[in-house]
DNA sequence: TTTCTGTTTGTTATATTATAACATTACTAT
DNA sequence: ATAGTAATGTTATAATATAACAAACAGAAA
């Protein structure tokens, strides 16, 4: 399992290093593909990893233009479309909002443990639940294609502290 | 495993006697708890199962008012918000679309498998399903609260069609 | 280099989904 | 009857997302 996002409620942690590591992994596999990550795009997915949950399409313009500019929807989800068709994002539907991903490349169907009271998420991709998943849909008769499954409750933290 | 809805392309189905079932149930649920299940609740219930595929707010609301009705956002709004908590429908995220929960009453984590290409939803409770969800949260300290698991894919009638 | 082509970004407007706030009506219990 | 609560009506607006077209840019071909 691999923590995307943590939400200290008191001083910071060392996101940066996580982040650092996140963009240069992106770097590698667009270049692999021959995919552009532009600055305006590379910076995107830098300001969704610098978070410390999933973060909304509009938090991430306004966060963009803090420093002067001038950005419009438009250009937010365009880079967002780019971030998730290469698999470098996740949207998180019952959120509405965008984590990053931690292992890219690998194709691959996700769960998200998202904690309610941090807001932070997990990332896993567990053989157990994908093959229990596969075993129903086969019975019926069923295509997996993409699983969405965004598993809501409380992280070990946040239910210790009680 | 529970078919939810039908999108026979061709002829109708007899659809009709399902959503009677299901407005049946939903009036014995509603008043085993004294809960108002009052005739706009029922007619959104209603118009909710007689579609196909899930159904978003705003089409409901075109529904309603399609016989001279001059309701507004809120009022659907609210009665689906009734019915949500009731159990009575599921709203399915990764469609921000509403569909009639075919066991209401029964506490239950549920997972949906819906058609990209007809629409269709199925709606399960597999224990296997939940108990490798389960086990996963638990060995990273999660409490599951609020499970959210739509997998999109082909149903058997699409795949078969080619 | 220059031109061509396709991709990316800018810009404006608007669509879609959802809720806030407050007025009115209807139900329930006494 | 009437007070209190719940439900609905009404108006406005918030929050999320996309359409459509223009301008800028990058890389390939001449």
């Amino acid at each position: 399992m691999t923590l995307m996002k943590k939400n200290s409620p008191g001083g910071d942690d060392d996101h940066g290093a996580c982040v650092e590591s996140a963009l240069e992994q992106a770097e590698t596999l667009c270049r692999e593909r021959g995919a552009r990550l532009t600055p305006l795009r590379r910076r995107v997915l830098e300001i969704i990893w610098e978070s410390h949950a999933p973060m909304g399409a509009y938090d991430v313009l306004e966060r963009m233009n803090e420093s002067g500019g001038r950005s419009a929807p438009p250009t937010v989800y365009r880079a967002l479309d780019f971030l998730l068709k290469h698999g470098l994002v996740h949207r998180i539907e019952s959120q509405k909002a965008f984590v990053g991903c931690a292992t890219p490349g690998n194709a691959h169907k996700a769960q998200f443990f998202i904690c309610r009271d941090c807001g932070t998420v997990a990332e896993t991709h567990s053989e157990e639940i994908g093959e229990a998943i596969e075993a129903s849909a086969t019975r019926a008769g069923f295509l997996v294609e993409t699983p969405v499954m965004e598993i809501n409750g409380r992280c070990k933290e946040c239910h210790d502290d009680k």
